[in-house]
DNA sequence: ACCTAAATTGACTGATCGTTCCATAAAGGA
DNA sequence: TCCTTTATGGAACGATCAGTCAATTTAGGT
């Protein structure tokens, strides 16, 4: 063996993900990144490829992250309707950092299959187990059964990207735990 | 005098809107410009000064385009609550094609004063006027009044961000009405 | 101590970026 | 017809871009 690995990969690619959440990826030159990940240049593509395969790769990672966070809230409540009103919670309070998936969807559109195919991999898992914690909601009582478990799930999907989008549009702690409460409202 | 503008600058304009909402400010380059508004490059720069300028003038345009359109659905119906169905319908029969604004959110958040000074100005004007409907259709008993005016204009401009996003994201129409409709649901 | 692989550094590539200069053409008013 | 203004096209600007090359240093294993 030689010389091992002077730096965690992971570190560096959650900076990348710092990076790109708040500029982009047309924003976001070789320079920062290589200046935020702590990493010389050739590491950098020794390691990560490209600028467009780091960027793939710091997507994925973030959506991993996010989703295990989700479902953490979502499941860290015996009442369903609770596991929820928690996961909102968690969204309005980590509004303020852009999402890296909202900054994808709105930059690339359905333009990058790649992309693409990142977020509805990541949406997959995470709807499953939304939709699994409606169903037990709507058992107990706590949310109408005018809805279909997915139309649900896909009004929470929208409800945090407007909220996200709010919060880069600088609104405050206020507003935006007041729009997770409306939004919450509809499923009633 | 001498000769007459050949060219129509809100034409060139409205080109220079659909390249941007389509690519965002760093995606989109001079040439494509150039290229999709139909005129020279020296003349786009003696009409709109620079790429930024010229941004700021398309966002500009865009945003009353859509204030406007948004305020004639709004009042295009007698009962305030149709008015802001209708508006709602708008929003999503036209979500297909990206949201310059909430583009210039995403891509810049609050870190450009130009961009939010602009997007400021617009929402000042649109709010006024959906209050107003909020008001009649709370009186009308068709919206609830547990939620402020105020409140409620939040609320749907964060469903209306999140739809777009959703349809940028490949949501397809029957997704998107869904999402409408469910919207909706928030304000009874 | 020696070898080897990992990491860093800085210079460097060709391409593209936004922007400007300049020369030319075209169109209306005098 | 001449003048002035407007528009066009092409060449060129310096700057920055993503990405690479080569030389050097560093840290292990043997």
């Amino acid at each position: 063996m030689a010389r091992t690995k002077a730096f965690d990969a992971e570190v560096a690619l959650d900076a990348a993900i710092s990076v790109f959440r708040e500029h982009g990826f047309e924003g976001t030159s070789a320079d920062m990144l290589v200046g935020a990940m702590g990493i010389g240049r050739q590491s950098l593509y020794d390691t990560f490829g490209d600028k467009w395969r780091l960027y793939q790769a710091a997507l994925q990672r973030y959506n991993v992250l996010e989703g295990n966070a989700h479902v953490a809230s979502l499941r860290g409540q015996t009442r369903a309707v609770d596991g929820l009103r928690a996961m909102m919670e968690r969204v309005v309070e980590t509004a303020r950092s852009a999402c890296l998936g909202v900054g994808a969807i709105c930059e690339f559109g359905s333009s990058k299959p790649e992309i693409a195919k990142i977020n509805a991999a990541a949406d997959r898992v995470l709807r499953a187990a939304i939709v699994e914690r409606v169903r037990e909601a709507q058992a107990d009582g706590d949310v109408t059964m005018d809805l279909q478990p997915g139309e649900v799930v896909d009004f929470l999907f929208a409800a945090f990207a407007g909220i996200r989008v709010a919060a880069r549009g600088g609104a405050d702690a206020v507003r935006l735990e007041a729009l997770g409460r409306t939004a919450l409202r509809a499923l009633y």
